[in-house]
DNA sequence: ATGGACATGGAATTCATTTTCATCTAGGTT
DNA sequence: AACCTAGATGAAAATGAATTCCATGTCCAT
């Protein structure tokens, strides 16, 4: 019925697969055009959108509002701590979180409770260093 | 210096307070223009802009990704759980997230630190009612 | 009232994301 | 092998929130 595994497919989760970090469609749309695999701008929106609802990636959004992808490591979702000078993620264990949320939909009745969590922070290797003057 | 008290920045602020839920600029300013209040969108974005960098507003993205607004009930940060149906936004107590939070920042090193958490779900007015069969 | 610093807002712009739709393709069928 | 067709593709156009431009307006001190 759905999903033809097509080499653009395949291209674009190849493409994610290579990033250690979360990537916007645009950039592995241009990434993958530079080194010359032939997608649309279109289909790797159609894939990472299909993949997000499949369940197969993480997703955040930056500052500006740009939807981030990353594959996702493991089993349950995942939420990261993010870096905003350079980009690097991390995952990191949630499991605190989680419990409160499930408390937090049992105490108010609400139902099909969904959370987002967003960490970011400045990492070890873009702390500002020498206070170089100027 | 900056920030004289204008008639169309008072009227954002006086709107933003008549709101017990989250708005979006966008409705915003549909409801004060409605209200015969005459403002400029872009005064409307720039008022919650500023408002935002002054800390005096919470700022959740709702799901197509446009900044929904709240004016801030009381001194720190608050997290809400928002009906996804009807829009209806409630703070939630959020204590052990923030100590999660910082919990997460020593542990790894990151510094400057910031966190997002979104909640949300049906509320009990909105849910599914009469499960009328299938 | 005069000057200037800041504020305003309509129009134009930006830019991620989505839609449209004509065309292509995979892969099963005869 | 030739054929069929549901599903996939992608260029171009559309959408829409948010921002930038910039000419004009307004408040306040001198």
């Amino acid at each position: 019925m759905t999903s033809h595994t097509t080499r653009q497919r395949a291209a674009v989760l190849e493409g994610l697969a290579g990033c250690k970090d979360f990537v916007s469609a645009q950039e592995l749309y241009a990434l993958l055009t530079a080194n010359r695999t032939r997608v649309g701008l279109t289909t790797v929106y159609r894939t990472l959108r299909d993949l997000e609802a499949a369940g197969g990636v993480d997703v955040v959004r930056d500052d500006s509002g740009e939807r981030l992808y990353r594959q996702r490591p493991d089993g349950g979702h995942q939420h990261y701590l993010i870096c905003r000078s350079c980009g690097h993620s991390r995952p990191v264990d949630s499991g605190v979180v989680e419990e409160w949320a499930d408390h937090i939909t049992a105490a108010t009745g609400f139902t099909a409770v969904e959370h987002t969590v967003e960490l970011s922070g400045i990492c070890t290797g873009c702390q500002p260093s020498p206070p170089k003057d100027r």
